[in-house]
DNA sequence: GGAATCATGTGAT
DNA sequence: ATCACATGATTCC
């Protein structure tokens, strides 16, 4: 058993049963990706791993959809060019003419955003009681932070990293009053990573705390449909600030509620994979996860 | 082509 | 005021 499994067993129930391969995997796109002057075969990666190719090539399908050659197909340049294409803005001015609080549509989870007051903002999460969570999910341990409102934040950490994950998070809302309740925040980690349970009558209630630009760039980010992309300048465009593009980067990256809130759907004017909060890799993984679920 | 450079809006100090 | 940015366009080799 890897360290990995060890640490979701003792935090949670797994709600996925691929939690564990997150790990794996992630080594892998690392190996793939970031090493590419060597571009690594299966058999070599499977042998550092110290696990059979065959073992490996099937971890890595359950896990993605993808067989790992076709994961780095979707991961490359071209293919995130293609995913800007052009029918993503119609979709996005539509949705934002639904005005500040109509639902948004996120793969095929239907999500109602309601967004704090700009008192409330001020305020820095003062008089607010937010519970919080670890849960395995497919992307590693994934912190999960909720109020009686709704779901108000989602944070990923690699093995070993929960404590700095949590303070990057608690230190967004100084001000709140943090209570670990596993119980409370695992309906949502098992909704929100389940495609199955994506589709339900029931929209998945998030809250938006963050400054009024902030929010109407996290809005706008809601309505990029999954396997598609846009890029900062598309959001900046979109939001009635053609020129701010690179503020629209920093606000993508204070993003709270990643993976709901579909920041890695942002990428640079030329297709590239230009940030992430939580890694590049991670970012990778979760496009390529999508890819496969299209 | 790729490195260097600049205009740029927002939020934190 | 000033600074750091998950940008993007332009201008040099």
């Amino acid at each position: 058993m890897t360290l990995a499994q060890h640490i979701d067993l003792s935090r949670s129930t797994d709600i996925t049963p691929d939690g564990g391969d997150y790990e794996t995997v992630r080594q892998v796109i690392e190996m793939l990706t970031l090493d590419y002057q060597s571009q690594p075969s299966l058999e070599t990666i499977a042998e550092r791993l110290g696990q059979s190719p065959t073992q490996l090539q099937k971890t890595f399908t359950r896990w993605a959809g993808l067989s790992p050659k076709a994961f780095l197909q979707a991961v490359t340049l071209d293919h995130a060019k293609r995913l800007l294409g052009r029918e993503e803005l119609p979709l996005l001015e539509t949705s934002l003419e639904l005005g500040l609080s109509g639902p948004g549509r996120l793969h095929d989870l239907f999500v109602t955003h309601e967004a704090m007051s700009p008192g409330e903002w001020k305020a820095r999460g003062a008089g607010l009681t937010i519970r919080y969570g670890y849960h395995a999910s497919p992307f590693g341990v994934a912190l999960v932070m909720a109020t009686d409102r709704g779901l108000a934040g989602l944070a990923f950490a690699d093995v070993g990293g929960e404590q700095a994950c949590f303070d990057d998070m608690a230190c967004r809302w100084p001000n709140a009053c943090f209570v670990e309740d596993q119980l409370a925040t695992a309906p949502y980690a098992a909704r929100v990573f389940d495609p199955a349970r994506w589709s339900s009558d029931e929209p998945l209630r998030v809250v938006l705390i963050g400054s009024d630009f902030q929010v109407r760039v996290w809005e706008s980010l809601l309505s990029i449909p999954l396997g598609k992309a846009v890029t900062y300048s598309d959001i900046a465009a979109k939001i009635g600030q053609p020129t701010a593009s690179r503020a629209v980067g920093a606000a993508v990256g204070r993003n709270p509620i990643s993976f709901v809130v579909p920041c890695h759907r942002a990428l640079g004017k030329s297709g590239a994979l230009t940030g992430y909060h939580w890694g590049l890799t991670r970012k990778r993984a979760m496009l390529g996860w999508e890819q496969g679920r299209v």
